[in-house]
Parts: structure tokens; C-alpha cells; sequence
RNA sequence: GGGUGCUUAGCUCAGCUGGAAGAGCAUCUCGUUUACACCGAGAGGGUCGGGAGUUCGAACCUCUCAGCGCCUACCA
């Protein structure tokens, strides 16, 4: 027996720990069935679940259980991210709480530190993904630190190098002073603020009397100054150009010089060139052949090339301003819109630093990556990321791969001793080929530098599948089917797989990308830890079950947009659980077992083959709605048809059957309500795992688990099987509506009488009982020549017309004025009926079914008319 | 600056190829019935941001105005 209450605490834990251990998430590998693979986005290591991934990961878990049960060989390739950046830190807060800094373990040691805490703590995320009841295949989990994974790494990277695609470079670059490393450009978030311009001068050297006016919102960079550009069609200050000027404090000659990237207009026209600082001034700086002069220490604070060694660049700047008031070079301070670069991780002030930095060359790459997506190779779903994706690809830059940090992929690099770089895979390799290039042996030097941790994700397609070995793995699941992700990583992640997977597996890495928004507050706002409004999903799962959060994000995601969380439509998902987990337990107390071998084609019943018919319509609606990443659709549609149909109609309809004593009936009724709630089962399991399968172990014996079960598909629907019930239950519905607006106790049985045609009385016949009992009627009949007094309320339900006499309790003011609106209402449409049936060119330019349904519509109404009319004129006179 | 999206019921949002405006929550009535009050029945509520155009027909297509958002960018 069911317990009498949904308590989803009971079992979703157990339930998933026993597919687990069944092995219920591997594919079959002997199978020759088509296959499905998603590989899982990698949370990074050191994450904890939150409602993004809740988000994220119930769509894949969708798919991915839709796929099983339509039979399809699945893969869910399950894994972790190592996170550089962010791993490193978090093991490097720990140290520091017991005083110890990276530097004091060394390199090696501090590593070891990592993999420990990997071991220790690393394992959080999985389990979170587990509760949420994610079907991956945990047997198969990889890291991006596996040793296959970095084997993968290092043979990307060499095949690379060696065809031209990596190189090392003396560049600007982003640089991350509390981490000590460079950046790409995509982990340098853009912050607007207020700053400051500051205007001072810079004296002439042959003049000290004469001036060239700088604006900067960086005054402390001057001593890195090594030009002052003008624009030649700068009237007023083109006659300086080829002058020199003095930069005061330090004194140093600087040449002013002509280049475009003066603008009249902006500033003072003049503009200061520090080349080493800015990622203008440095192409500026290249095209003049200026000195590049560093100014800055590894931390940010200036170096020796600067009369302020030692201090912050703030600090240098409130110096350098004193000291330009002090000497009378100082003109003004504005304030300045401007934007600020932030490191992503680290949150400090991101430097333009002149590094030696590892480069890929991504626009060389881009081609055939968007070529793939021009093709149609890969298909993004909702299809206008399609132009993100190509506006970011156009406009590639080459990517900084290397990161001065020590966790993470040290780089297959070795130095000779004059600096030849030996690329390759192993260590040996790089040895034999350097002995061989100098004729003896010598020591190698490698590289310390890291790979950015998106190197290693860039491979995950194919990576987790076991490249480079040839395997089946490989064989069977690459390409993979469908990326699911946000669009906040289409740059990070999703283009740089396509590049990588193009340029080694020649094919793309997965043949659609499915991107769905942000998760929100209930107001849409962004969540946050300074607002205060995030949500932890591990809560939400405690007090409302996973499958409620799944449910409701299944029924939220509509293609593309962000999903406002709301705690009361949770809630209201828990409440549909409910719903179904006490329907179930009516189909058990009524003894709906499921019939071995039962052929639903045999249901006699108009109740029975009703409710077939729109259970197999609501499956091929949840079918073609996921087959079209339709989510909400498809949630929505098994809803209503569970709620709406299925509890509220079929349910409370065959309750008579089973009062009765039909035993044939009963028999049917009670087979055909038991494949029916298979049925449900069946097509919400992809949303709702835990109650869909305590449930379906529960209420009988099965053949096959319902994880395995099989998608229906293919069913055909008799239109027939639905209409007499479809009638029916408009007509109950007419009769109660009737008794609302009249005000008529729920507990009064009344008696009814039907005007109708043929066809209609015949369904009135055969449902009698249904009906009567849903509308609380005593009894109901066709009208033949009864006279109709004026005692009697009327409706319309299509086109019969039901009376109910109520003997001297019918309000005429509240009828007259009930009669009046629906009057009312009729006519406006029958305005709008001959309007358009009017209208020449409708008739002659819109399709013909449109203007013959239009021409039904005005006949029922004008029917509908008439007989309001005529029960108006029976209450006339009282 | 470039790109891109949004504006529909009190709130949060659906509305796929143009053919009589929908859901959930909230609100208001009413509760005969042992699956369910985490419930049931009924009802109210929208000139689909403003304007113009295309069309027999527009929430949907075009233009324009207004407001909001996101991505991206080197404006000293």
C-alpha cells in the first residue's frame, strides 16, 4: 500500500542510490541501437551546486532520460573541471589559515596539497547532481587532471605547436597582480565607474616656456611614457610634431610624434604614449619603434623605471599629482566616465603587462569552426546564438594560454641551453630530439608556465571519451548529440570546442548546443550574495523534493530566456506530485492493477477509449515538444493532461463505474485506469524520476524497470474515441456553471431537461448517469413536448439547450440580467461575424476553411440568439 | 560605439508557420463527494508599450518613437 501522503524524503535518496548500483546509467556498449551522448558542462572541482546547474543539469537529465526510453543507446559523460585559477585559490585561503603561503611548500609539494584537497572535498558537486537525480554515467567520471586528460592535452598541444598554431610572444598582456598571471581576455570583466581626468602639461624642450597639454585618467603612467602623439590634421598642434618635450619629474626627452591615434577631438588632442602600459599606446609604440619601458613590479606597485618604487598605483598617482601641483605642471581634474578592467577571480585591477605569454592562434582556428556552424554541421538551439556565436568568432583574437600559476597543465615545453624550444609529449621525447639538434646531451629547462584551464575543456567532447585511443567509446559517442549550457559561456567553452574539435577530431565536438538563460530571482533580478537573493537548490530539494525543482524548471525554460525562480510555483509543482501520488492511490484502493497483456484496443467504454485517446494525444505532444527542446511545452502538456484530464475528469467520471455493480465494467475500467496511470508515468519520468518510479514499483509487479521502460511512439489517435466524452463534459460544465450564477445549493439535486438533436440525445442517453452525476442532477431528459413554464432556468451548452425548473425560487431580476449579458456578448461576435462575412475580399482571398468555420460560428450564434431570446421573453412579464 | 533581446491579465511569464488572447500565482463566490484542503466547482480580470504601414485579416511581418535589459568594445 502507498503511504498516505507524498513524502518525497522517503525515497528520492534510495531510488537513486539503487539505478546506481544496477548499473542503470551505462549504455549498453554490445548494442547496436543509435546512440545519444551529452557530455556533462564540468563544474569545477571546487564548486557546490547552485541553481544554474540545477537548471543546466535537469535539462540534460530530460533529454537524456527521454532518449533511454526511446530506446536510444545513452551516454551521460559525467566530470569535473580542475579550475585553475579557482582551485589554486581556494587551496591557497586554506593554507593561509594556518600561515602558510604556496611559496613556503614549493611547487611540488603544493600541488600534492592540491590533489589531497581534491580527495578531501572535491567530490561535493557529484553527489549534489546525484541528488538532483542526474542519470549520468558516474563509472565513467573524468577530471580535466586525469592522466588521460592531460595525455589529450599534451598531444593537442604539441600537434599545435608544430603546425604553427601556438607560439610564444612578447605581448601585452591582461595581467592579474594578485595572482601573479596572465589572463585572456574574457576573464577581465568590464566594470563602469566615475574616475578622474587629470590635464597637466609637459614643457617643450627647446622651450621650457611652451607647453603640450596631456589629458590621462592615468597621471602615474607618465614615466613609462616614451612619445606624445599629435594628429598631423591637428591644426593646432600639428606644428609640434617632430619637437621634443621634457616629462617633468623625471626629466626625461620624449619625441612628439604624428599618429591617427590622436584624436583631434578627444582629450587635448595630444595624447601620452606609455607603450608598455596600454594596449593602444603599444601598437602605437610598434609602429614608431618606441622603447617600451616597464613601470610596474609583478604586484602592480611601480619599479625602479619610476621615482615611486615600492607603491600601489594609487599611491603612485596621488604622488605623482602632488608633485606636478608642486612643480606648477598641473592644469585640472575632471570628473570621467570610464570603464575599469576587473580580474574575473581575483576582483583586483587588471595591468596591461609586457609578459612573454603562449599564444593560440585562434582567428586561424575560427574558420573552420564557423564554417562547421555555416554548414549546419552544428546547430544552435534557440537558433539566434547563432549570431553571438559569429559575431565573437569575426572578431577573435589570439588567445593567452599561458598562465604563470601552478595548478593546472604545465605546458609540454623545454628550453636548451641557448632557449631552443623542444615541443613534446613526453619529457624523454623532448630529451632525445634536443640531443639529437645539439649532438650531445644536454640539460633541458621546462617551461613553468600552465595552460589556461579552457585548453583542457576546449577537448571534453572527445577528451572523457577516451581520445587519443581509438576506442568504441569514442567510436559510438563521438560526435556527441546535444551541448546544453548557458549563453554566458558560448565564448569560453562552446567556441573553443568547436575550434579544438575541428582542428583534431575534424568533426564538431556535438551537433546541436542548446542554450538556455540565467536563473533569476521571482522579480527577475540577478541573483547575487550582496542582494541577498540567492536561492540554494539543496534547500529547495529538501523541502519540496527534486522532482518538484525539476518539474519547475522544465516548466520555466522556454527557449532562450532566463527562468525567475519562485518559490510558490514550487511549491506548486510539489502540489502536482501530490496530486499524482494521491491519484495513484485512488487507482490502488480501487484495485487498478496493471493487466498483463492488455489490449487497449479492446476498451469498450466511451469513458475508457476517451481517456486512451488523450493519453496517447498528451505523449505525442510531450514527444514532439522535447524532440523540439520545447521544454515548458512538454512539462506543461503532461500537467494539464494529468491534472486536467486525468484527476479532474477521468478519474471523478469512472467513480460511478466502480460504485456499480457492472462487474464487466468494473473489470475494464479498472485495466484501462491502470494503463492509463502507467502511461503517466511513463511520459513524466523524464521530469519527475523519484515519485514516477516509487510509485511504478510499487503499485505492481514489473516486467521492466521504468527508467528502461519504453517511450511510446507512433500511436494513432481516433478522433471518434473523444468527441461523445468532449461533449459530455462541456455539457456538465454548462449545467454547473448554471448553478453557480443561480446561486443553486451544491447539495440540491435537480432535474434537468435537454432540448438537443438526434445525435446528441443519444450521447445524453448513453451518459446519462455519467452526467447527471458530475452536475449533481436527479434526473435528466429530453424534452419532448413538456411545457415550458417560466419556473425554469436556461443554458446553452453547443447546440442543446437545457431548462432546469426550479418551482418558485427563480430570481427573474438575477436570470433577466444573466440572459441580458449573454445576449450581449452574442452579439458583439455576430457584429463581428457579418463583418467579416461581408467583407468581399475575405470571402474571395482567405482560405476557404477559414471562411467556412467563420460562417459555423455565425449560425451557432444566431441559433444560440434565439433561444436566449426566447427564454427572455418567457420571464418577461415577471 | 557595435551587436542582440524584451515591453501581453494585479504579479511572473507562455503564445512554435499571421486566421476568434493563454498558464501559474493572486482575487471573488460556493463547498454534495473517503484519491487529494498540498483539494474540488464556478467567476471576474487584457484597445498584447505609443504611432504609422503591409494584408481580406496583425500580439505575431515592415518602419518609427519611447522605456528596459544583456553581450561586446582601446575612447586618452
Amino acid at each position: 500500500m502507498l503511504e498516505k501522503s507524498y513524502n518525497p524524503k522517503d525515497f528520492e535518496e534510495k531510488i537513486y542510490a539503487k539505478w546506481e548500483n544496477d548499473g542503470d546509467f551505462k549504455p549498453d556498449m554490445r548494442s547496436d541501437r543509435d546512440a545519444f551522448s551529452i557530455v556533462i558542462p564540468p563544474p569545477n572541482v571546487t564548486g557546490v551546486l547552485h541553481i544554474g546547474h540545477a537548471l543546466n543539469n535537469t535539462l540534460q537529465d530530460i533529454l537524456v532520460r527521454y532518449n533511454r526510453m526511446l530506446g536510444k543507446n545513452v551516454l551521460w559523460q559525467p566530470g569535473t573541471d580542475h579550475a585553475g585559477i579557482a582551485t589554486q585559490m581556494v587551496v591557497e585561503r586554506n593554507l593561509a589559515k594556518e600561515g602558510i603561503s604556496r611559496h613556503d611548500l614549493g611547487r611540488e609539494k603544493f600541488i600534492e596539497t592540491v590533489w589531497e584537497w581534491k580527495k578531501q572535498s572535491g567530490g561535493t558537486i557529484c553527489r549534489q547532481l546525484r541528488r538532483l537525480g542526474a542519470s549520468c554515467d558516474w563509472s565513467r567520471e573524468r577530471f580535466t587532471m586525469d592522466d588521460g586528460l592531460s595525455r589529450a592535452v599534451r598531444k593537442i598541444f604539441v600537434s599545435m605547436y608544430k603546425d604553427g598554431l601556438i607560439y610564444k610572444a612578447k605581448k601585452l598582456v591582461n595581467w592579474d597582480p594578485k595572482f601573479e598571471t596572465a589572463v585572456s581576455d574574457l576573464e577581465v570583466i568590464q566594470k563602469e565607474t566615475v574616475g578622474k581626468m587629470y590635464y597637466y602639461k609637459y614643457p617643450l624642450e627647446d622651450n621650457p616656456n611652451e607647453f603640450i597639454h596631456i589629458a590621462t585618467t592615468r597621471p602615474e603612467t607618465m614615466f613609462g611614457d616614451t612619445a606624445v602623439a599629435v594628429s598631423k590634421d591637428n591644426p593646432k598642434l600639428k606644428n609640434l610634431i617632430g619637437k621634443n618635450c621634457v616629462i617633468p619629474i623625471i626629466n626625461r626627452v620624449i619625441p612628439i610624434i604624428d599618429d591617427e591615434h590622436a584624436d583631434p577631438e578627444k582629450g587635448t588632442g595630444a595624447v601620452k604614449i606609455t607603450p608598455a602600459h596600454d594596449f593602444n599606446d603599444f601598437e602605437v609604440g610598434k609602429r614608431h619603434n618606441l622603447p617600451m619601458i616597464n613601470i610596474l613590479n609583478k604586484d602592480a606597485t611601480l619599479n625602479e623605471n619610476t621615482p615611486f618604487a615600492g607603491m600601489s598605483t594609487q599611491e603612485a598617482r596621488t604622488k605623482t599629482i602632488e608633485k606636478l601641483t608642486e612643480l606648477g605642471f598641473m592644469e585640472k581634474i575632471e570628473d570621467h566616465p570610464m570603464v575599469i578592467p576587473y580580474g574575473e577571480r581575483s576582483g583586483v585591477v587588471i595591468e596591461p603587462y609586457m609578459t612573454d605569454q603562449w599564444f593560440v592562434d585562434a582567428p586561424k582556428l575560427a574558420i573552420e569552426a564557423k564554417r562547421a556552424v555555416a554548414d549546419g554541421e552544428m546547430e544552435f538551439v534557440p537558433a539566434v546564438y547563432k549570431k553571438t556565436y559569429f559575431e565573437w568568432m569575426n572578431n577573435i583574437q589570439p588567445w593567452c594560454i599561458s598562465r604563470q600559476l601552478w595548478w593546472g597543465h604545465q605546458m609540454p615545453i623545454w628550453y636548451g641551453p641557448d632557449d631552443t624550444i623542444f615541443c613534446e609529449e613526453t619529457e624523454e621525447e623532448a630529451q632525445a630530439v634536443a640531443d639529437k639538434h645539439y649532438g650531445k646531451h644536454v640539460e633541458l629547462r621546462r617551461e613553468t608556465d600552465v595552460l589556461d584551464t579552457w585548453f583542457s575543456s576546449g577537448l571534453w567532447a572527445f577528451s572523457t571519451l577516451g581520445w587519443p585511443d581509438q576506442n568504441e567509446y569514442l567510436e559510438k559517442f563521438y560526435p556527441t548529440s546535444v551541448l546544453v549550457t548557458a549563453f554566458d559561456i558560448i565564448f569560453f567553452w562552446v567556441a573553443r570546442m568547436m575550434m579544438m574539435s575541428m582542428y583534431m577530431m575534424k568533426r564538431v565536438p556535438f551537433k546541436k548546443c542548446y542554450i538556455h538563460g540565467l536563473v533569476r530571482d521571482a522579480h527577475g533580478q540577478k541573483m547575487s550574495k550582496s542582494k541577498g537573493n540567492t536561492v540554494d537548490p539543496m534547500e529547495t530539494i529538501e523541502k519540496y523534493g527534486a522532482d518538484a525543482m525539476r518539474f519547475f524548471m522544465a516548466a520555466m525554460e522556454t527557449q532562450g530566456r532566463d527562468v525567475n525562480l519562485s518559490e510558490a510555483r514550487i511549491q506548486g509543482y510539489r502540489n502536482f506530485a501530490t496530486k499524482l501520488w494521491n491519484a495513484a492511490r485512488f487507482c490502488e484502493m480501487n484495485e487498478c492493477y496493471s493487466v498483463k497483456d492488455f489490449d487497449i484496443s479492446e476498451a469498450k467504454l466511451e469513458i475508457n477509449k476517451w481517456i486512451i485517446a488523450k493519453a496517447k494525444e498528451a505523449t505525442a505532444q510531450v514527444s514532439t515538444n522535447l524532440n523540439n527542446y520545447r521544454f515548458s511545452d512538454a512539462a506543461n502538456a503532461v500537467y494539464q493532461f494529468v491534472w486536467g484530464t486525468f484527476c479532474d475528469w477521468y478519474i471523478e467520471l469512472i467513480k460511478p463505474i466502480f460504485y456499480g455493480e457492472n462487474a464487466e465494467s468494473i473489470k475494464e475500467t479498472r485495466a484501462v485506469a491502470a494503463w492509463v496511470l502507467d502511461r503517466i508515468l511513463v511520459i513524466m519520468h523524464p521530469f519527475m524520476p523519484f515519485i514516477t518510479t516509487e510509485l511504478w514499483d510499487n503499485l505492481t509487479e514489473r516486467k521492466v524497470k521504468l527508467i528502461k521502460a519504453e517511450w511510446p511512439t507512433n500511436e494513432t489517435v481516433n478522433e471518434n474515441d473523444k468527441s461523445d466524452i468532449d461533449w459530455a463534459i462541456d455539457f456538465i460544465g454548462a449545467i454547473r456553471s448554471l448553478r453557480a450564477s443561480m446561486n443553486l445549493p451544491a447539495g440540491a439535486k435537480l432535474s434537468a431537461y435537454v432540448k438537443a438533436s438526434a445525435a446528441d440525445l443519444d450521447i445524453i442517453a448513453k451518459q446519462n448517469a455519467l452526467i447527471c452525476n458530475l452536475a449533481r442532477l436527479e434526473n435528466l431528459q429530453a424534452l419532448n413536448d413538456l411545457p415550458v413554464s417560466k419556473d425554469m432556468v436556461q443554458t446553452v451548452s453547443r447546440e442543446a439547450t437545457i431548462l432546469i425548473p426550479l418551482k418558485g425560487v427563480v430570481d427573474f431580476e438575477a436570470e433577466r440580467a444573466r440572459l441580458q449579458k449573454e445576449l450581449e456578448a452574442l452579439n458583439k461576435n455576430l457584429e463581428s461575424y457579418a463583418r467579416k462575412l461581408g467583407n468581399e475580399s475575405f470571402v474571395a482571398k482567405a482560405p476557404a476553411a477559414v471562411v467556412e468555420e467563420e460562417k459555423r460560428r455565425q449560425a451557432e450564434a444566431l441559433d444560440n440568439k434565439a433561444k436566449v431570446e426566447e427564454a427572455l421573453a418567457r420571464i418577461a412579464n415577471f
